[in-house]
Parts: C-alpha cells; sequence; structure tokens
DNA sequence: GCACACTCTATCGGAACTCTACATAGGGTG
DNA sequence: CACCCTATGTAGAGTTCCGATAGAGTGTGC
C-alpha cells in the first residue's frame, strides 16, 4: 500500500473516529478530494485489506435518496493508517523558528 | 507546482538550511530517494522558479571527483516550501489518545 | 409529463508522477 | 584493465491523479 497524499487523506478522515463508517460523498467533502481520486483510493485501501465496505440498508424511496456505500477501517486498516500517518509526521519536521538555522542539522 | 511526497521530502530537506545550497547525491542521503526520483523534482521545482542550480566551480582532478550541482531555494522557494510543507502538517493532525474519540469531530 | 436539480456511486482516459534499470564520465586502486 | 567510488542524469514501465462523464433514483417546478 504506497502512502501518498490523497491516500493519506483518507486515512486522516476515516480516523477521526475510527470506529464510525463514512460514505463516499461524506468523505469527498471531509477530504476535497474528487471523484475521480476517491473512489480508486477506497479500492485499493479495500484491496490492501485496510478497508471493508457495506452498503447502507435502507429504503430509498423512504429516505429520499440513492443507497450509501459506507467505508470503515478494520482493524489492521486502523493500526496501519495511524502508522502511516506517523511517518507523514515524520517527514515533515514542525519548523522552529524562521530565518537561518545557526548550526547542525540534526536526526536527517 | 504539485505536492508529492517525494517532492515535500526535497523541500523539508532544504529548508533545514534554507540559505545552504545542496547537491544531488547530498540530497539522495538526507531524502533516501533514488536519483531517478530525486533529479525529475529537482527538474520540476527549477521550471517552477522555486529552486536555482549552478555547477560548482572546481577541478575535477584537484578535488578527485567530478563537480557537483548546487541547488539552492530561491527566496519564493523558501517561502512557498514553508506554505507547502504547513498545508502537509495540517494534513496529518498530531493524534491525541487512542480509541473512540467521544464526541464531535472538529475542524474537518 | 417533462425538464431540471440534487444525492449517490462509480468508471474512463490522458496527463503526471514514481522508481528500477541503465547510461555516462572521470578518479583511484589492485 | 577490471572494478569501485563519486557524480549527474535519462528511459521506460508501471502507478497514481483528476477532469469529464455516466447512470440511477428522488424531488420540484410548471
Amino acid at each position: 500500500m504506497r502512502l501518498t497524499i490523497p491516500v493519506a487523506k483518507v486515512l486522516a478522515a476515516l480516523l477521526v473516529e475510527p470506529e464510525a463508517p463514512r460514505y463516499g460523498l461524506d468523505l469527498m467533502r471531509l477530504t476535497g478530494l474528487p471523484s475521480g481520486t476517491l473512489y480508486p483510493v477506497l479500492h485499493r485501501l479495500q484491496d490492501a485489506g485496510w478497508l471493508a465496505a457495506d452498503w447502507e440498508d435502507v429504503d430509498p424511496v423512504a429516505a429520499g435518496r440513492p443507497a450509501r456505500r459506507y467505508y470503515r477501517l478494520t482493524g489492521e486498516g486502523i493500526r496501519s493508517a495511524r502508522l502511516a500517518l506517523a511517518e507523514l509526521r515524520a517527514l515533515v519536521p514542525s519548523e522552529r523558528a524562521g530565518g537561518a538555522d545557526p548550526a547542525g542539522a540534526p536526526a536527517w
């Protein structure tokens, strides 16, 4: 599972409340991703076993809208997503102060 | 200029000491990127005007190695890079505690 | 009854990006 | 001369992104 920025956005959105399932349009709004990016990401995450999907059990007429497909992180998905985001976080050091760094560049 | 993870790595490495120029092999070590990824990124950053490049003025025979090509962020590059990394940082919320988030999911 | 907007999910296809090889070239070493 | 090291870079296959498009159902206006 390759960690890209759109993937990270999806994982971050799903990790806000890991137990709560989200549907596509909801994730589009949360992440700002267009559907042509989001759905392929969701499918890749499913293939990787990080995500499970189920159709909402609702009568479209009664609900007044099409049924939603709900996505939720699997147990493995939650663990992996946390690791992946931690990795990303490590990548972007929270910068200290402005101008020129006096001397030693640590870590790196 | 599209912000991808390799691009972010390069920017982060260059921002450690924004005034200090870096050369390719140096950046490969700092970022862990292979040359086939790094050099295209550097060229794109130059096209975008974020980066300037100059050949090291050295005699290869005297130095005992090939001349290096030094890359440094332009003024605009420094500003843009900081913004870009801030954007990435905002994407990855510094997680608080484990399990289930009690209630409201803020921000997002 | 029909055009239109809205909510949903989803695919297509070309452009953009990544990354494993490979290419190039000079220096030093055995 | 074969081989490794420092350097920069390209080639090409594969992967990913995203604007456009599709399709289906509901509701609304006229």
